[in-house]
DNA sequence: TTCTCTACTGTGAACGCTCACAGCGCACAT
DNA sequence: ATGTGCGCTGTGAGCGTTCACAGTAGAGAA
């Protein structure tokens, strides 16, 4: 009994390039073609491929097609931030779903990797280096390899965010930090704060150094006096932001506006001067970073830097599948925006 | 020129196991049989092929295995919620992670695939279908077909919560929201509370139903007069809680404790009540679910039902792997924990 | 008519793996 | 001696594609 006769209840075999040859009455080269963009081929062939494999419900078996031509037509979202991070904050939930929307566009569907520990992250390598076109990568710490690892082994690879310490050229895109911070700066000054702290990033991490950059050149630009009791570094995290402000009212008491490097961390700066006895914005102004979620939900809603995931998103996939079709590394900077509330 | 010679600055093709044969002085079958289990093979076979798998750096070619076993040892973990609510749920978060590590140590990769628009639906549909040994899927809403067509095509599939209205046995595991449901309203209950209200979930939702029932169940059970003036239905969003709330207090005025289906819902009432003049929790007391980040952050913090994400995400994972291993539908309920705060 | 060029089509070979099968040697029972 | 079983091994076939190549027909030029 021929394999095609094969009937019944069980789950039959998908049809093949062959069975939708047979039906079209053409050869499995020229459902082939069809299916690779329907070059060289006649009208009529065409629509009778077409129509063939709308009867028979073909899908191309992408195994078989990656075997041969030595794609794989998928790629991987690597992410390789302690989990913490990862569960805290909502932009990468932004990130993540633009990223898997722009592939889907593409018919390419996008592996989510977490690499949280060591073991995960050498069972991720070993799985990348061969099985995947192409990687998205999340990591924002400078001591990660990874970056340097992949664009080594030569696996195309754009990062989010520009990768600290990196020597080679790899392709990042990344929103414009220095810009944004020194727009909330300048906000805070020109309402007339003149006392201006901040709870930076972590200095290995590129948002921190970059924020904390337009931070300092803004104060300088200005004409306000630099003054390294008014920055303290944080974590990112909420407790960490309230941690960080108690020291910085501790150190400058007369603080009129502190500009928080994170969203999260601003919740923990405006807990810290709610118990300290300062009012919002009218003793300090608070100015966040990030627009996420958490901006909104604050008490007082939190002015802030919205970051354009969503572009940020659409061309690192851009950028990815560009480089995967040769052509070389790029960086891509996006601008940022302020939007005001009422924390400022 | 052998390919094997082959050599410079190039990505080299690489290494198959015809090169890990040839190292290890054996055949492509032993091989195999090492890579498979290491079943019938002589100890001295196995420690050549293992050095020599080593030594060259092999691994396998997945899609040629995936050629010939018709399996592709990969899972996709679709979500077909509208992306708001993806976006706002920090669960998600928390259940992609458990997911996507419980997978990984089985070395199988995640595919996540979003299907908000009808053509990313049906383009998964099609994906689905012969690419992918099984289905996470994420999907409250009861309208939404795709459980039954998945389990109608014969993929292994289970669902995060009980889908509602499906006729053909499904796989799932959920929270036991009614008995979580019952808790927080014994608590209210007995701290003695007794115009309890609730903003339920939508009621097309497995979790909308369960909650509200365990909230009349417990009602009842303490001997609470049954009041749908009590009872508002919500959406799962900040901005539809606190709507929610307004209604409730416009109904019953004398409110003195509200059972809130989320903690994000939760969120929203508690601005409702603060700009009603409520105090929380002396004059109203507010239970929540999820014990989301928001539940913590919320100002005060949130009392509300813990739901075991991490233990859902790996009894998922197991369940599924046991269906694609041949074994029957299976449904898992697992307790939830309540987590006492300040907001009752 | 004949030749050339172009557009289209079919065919065999590979991609790297697993699976079924056959073959081998050895131990043990007959 | 012969048979039987078992543990281990190698071999050929085939999974469903794409790709290179060869071949065909028809249009246009000579």
């Amino acid at each position: 009994m021929s394999r095609t006769e094969q009937t019944g209840t069980g789950r039959r075999r998908p049809p093949t390039i062959h069975d939708v040859a047979r039906e079209a009455g053409v050869s499995r080269g020229t459902v082939s073609r069809v299916l690779n963009g329907g070059h060289n081929v006649s009208p009529a062939a065409l629509d009778a491929v077409n129509s063939a494999i709308r009867k028979t419900g073909y899908t191309v078996n992408r195994h078989a097609r990656s075997l041969i031509t030595g794609r794989s037509d998928s790629v991987a979202f690597l992410l390789t931030e302690p989990q913490e991070r990862f569960f805290e904050d909502p932009n990468f939930n932004v990130l993540l779903r633009g990223c898997t929307s722009a592939l889907a566009a593409h018919d390419i569907p996008l592996l989510l990797m977490i690499a949280g520990t060591e073991a995960e992250r050498r069972r991720n390598m070993r799985y990348i280096a061969g099985h995947v076109d192409g990687v998205l990568l999340v990591s924002s710490h400078s001591g990660d390899p990874v970056a340097a690892q992949l664009h080594e082994a030569g696996v195309p690879l754009v990062a989010c965010g520009k990768p600290l310490g990196q020597k080679s050229k790899v392709s990042y895109v990344a929103a414009d930090d220095r810009d944004g911070a020194r727009d909330m700066v300048r906000f805070l000054y020109e309402s007339g704060r003149r006392r201006i702290g901040t709870v930076s990033g972590p200095l290995d991490t590129p948002g921190g150094v970059e924020r904390l950059a337009g931070y300092r050149e803004m104060l300088a630009d200005c004409g306000l006096p630099a003054d390294d009791a008014l920055i303290v570094p944080g974590d990112y995290s909420r407790a960490g932001g309230e941690a960080a402000a108690g020291l910085l009212l501790e150190r400058a008491p007369d603080l009129d506006a502190v500009f928080v490097a994170s969203d999260l961390m601003a919740q923990g700066v405006l807990a810290a001067l709610e118990k300290a006895g300062r009012r919002v914005p009218q003793d300090v102004a608070v100015g966040g970073f990030d627009d996420s979620p958490a901006a909104l939900a604050s008490r007082p809603a939190l002015t802030t830097i919205r970051q354009p995931w969503d572009r940020i998103s659409a061309e690192m996939v851009r950028v990815l599948l560009a480089q995967i079709g040769g052509e070389d590394p790029a960086a891509v900077i996006l601008p940022t925006e302020l939007v005001r509330r009422e924390s400022a």
